[in-house]
RNA sequence: GCCCGGGUGGUGUAGCGGCCUAUCAUUGAGCCCUGUCGAGGCUCGGACUCGGGUUCAAAUCCCGACCUGGGCGCCA
């Protein structure tokens, strides 16, 4: 055929009422079923499987030989005459005429496509190309596609402008993770770990409402199943609003995002179960989580941050996405504004800060942030970082900063939590960690 | 970074001092078979991570390196 793809159909925009029309399909060679006098072609697409027949009688000679040995995973292109068949898996098949090999697939496999045989995860992202075209391993990422859509259609209604902020930057940090140094500069120079500066600084611009989704780095050496030295994160930051409205927001985006994959079909392809969670979510204080952890027996000083085991537990006790709100204020960054006095419970130190927490995972967090330049600028210091290197970010509130709040969501813990799946490693195509720099 | 597991054909595994010329499945090559959809049957090919040590004897025990799974810390 001179265009081997003229009018490629995909195997599921075929069915049987197509029956006696000429057709191109073209995609992987999945399976071969030889049954010597009979031969099944199954070719992969986007959309499914479509069976190719081939009978030893009635074929061409050559095509018949030329099917029968073209190597699985091979790219091909098939025309031929669609035939209902109620014996076929999709009540039809196709009897080829022609065959063109786009691209001849070696042996053998790195990976079994047809599932018969399991692969380790290590296994799978060494040939994640073909990984993905296992149908449950395609399916999630058409998934996390459907969740990026979702969260920017649900952001956009409400009128956010989606920004992109620099993910080279200068020394300042907001401390605790680690940043990865940029050798390429004639001064320091690092990968952001998050748009929070800068997020906030637009707050000075007059957007009112601002998202992004980009990669966030943290050069953290840490070896588990939700860690990940290169993430997803989508931030928003909202002006003239507090802790709470954000909150909200919070919420009513991930009951949203459910929403829209629970009606998504290829969901049956992950086997799970998908109930949009109810909105408010529970709210527990940082008081209550660390009296409720205290209680099952692990002993937490007010104050302390909450371990893994901590969260686990208060997970397995709520059992549902909870919020845990009024954290200490030394355990949050400097930005996350101080309750008011009257708000305190105990004459602690809490801020207006918040965790979206999944009984597996942290999700989310958040707060209503400082404003006032004087403040922020003794939290800077009183955190032990130097103001100076943080002139950039402090000056924008120095000419007219309004009250603001926001939060950052991990997309990946996002995806993985809401599909059931172990491993951050498996929501993320080309996943970054200690070990793994390719593919 | 710390603490525990583990590295056996392409893939997934069994074996854990001599019975290993290493099991099984799948894949690959070939043959038989006209309705498969995890097709079936037969034949063949293909592996003990690397280096050192213990022992008459090492896939098997010990040490080191590398790779890897999990837990913790830290974090989103």
């Amino acid at each position: 055929m001179q265009s081997p793809i003229r009018n490629r159909k995909y195997a599921t925009e075929i069915t049987p009422d197509n029956d006696g029309e000429t057709v191109c399909i073209a995609g992987w060679v999945h399976e071969k079923r030889d049954l010597g006098g009979v031969f099944f072609l199954i070719v992969r697409d986007l959309s499914g499987f479509a069976q190719v027949t081939l009978n030893r009688k009635k074929t061409e000679k050559d095509l018949f030989a030329r099917v029968k040995k073209v190597p699985r995973e091979s790219v091909v292109a098939i025309e031929g005459k669609v035939k209902s068949e109620s014996k076929a898996p999709n009540g039809y098949e196709i009897i080829p005429e022609r065959m063109e090999v786009l691209s001849e697939a070696s042996q053998v496999l790195p990976l079994d496509t047809t599932e018969k045989v399991g692969a380790e995860l290590d296994t799978r992202l060494d040939a994640r190309f073909m990984d993905l075209r296992i149908e449950r391993t395609k399916q999630i990422f058409i998934i996390r596609s459907r969740v990026l859509k979702a969260i920017r259609e649900f952001l956009d209604e409400r009128g956010f402008i989606e920004i992109n902020t620099p993910k080279i930057v200068s020394a300042a940090t907001e401390g605790g993770t680690a940043l990865f140094p940029i050798s390429y500069f004639e001064r320091e120079a690092f990968l952001n770990q998050s748009p929070q500066l800068y997020k906030q600084m637009l707050m000075a611009s007059g957007f009112d409402r601002v998202y992004e989704i980009a990669p966030i780095f943290r050069a953290e050496e840490h070896d588990t199943t939700k860690h990940l030295n290169e993430a997803t994160s989508v931030d928003i930051e909202v002006a003239f609003v507090s802790d709470k409205e954000v909150m909200a927001i919070l919420e009513e985006l991930i009951a949203f995002v459910y929403a829209k994959v629970r009606g998504y079909p290829g969901l049956a392809k992950l086997n799970l179960n998908l109930e949009v969670p109810k909105i408010p979510f529970r709210r527990i204080t940082y008081e209550e989580a660390i009296e409720a952890v205290s209680e099952a027996g692990e002993e937490i000083e007010w104050g302390e941050d909450l371990g893994t085991s901590a969260e686990r537990t208060l997970g397995a006790m709520i059992g549902e996405l909870y919020f845990i709100t009024d954290w200490p204020c030394a355990i949050k960054p400097f930005y996350a504004q101080p309750a008011d006095a009257e708000a305190k419970s105990k004459d602690r130190d809490t801020c207006n800060a918040f965790d979206l927490m999944h009984p597996r995972v942290e999700l989310a967090s958040g707060s209503q942030r400082v404003h006032s330049y004087e403040l922020l600028k003794r939290n800077i210091e009183s955190k032990g970082l130097s103001a100076d290197s943080f002139e950039f970010y402090l000056d924008t509130f120095r000419f007219g900063m309004p009250p603001h709040a926001g939060w950052g969501l991990g997309i990946d813990r996002l995806l993985m939590s809401m599909l059931e799946i172990e491993n951050i490693r498996e929501v993320v195509l080309f996943p970054r960690d200690r070990r793994r720099l390719a593919p």
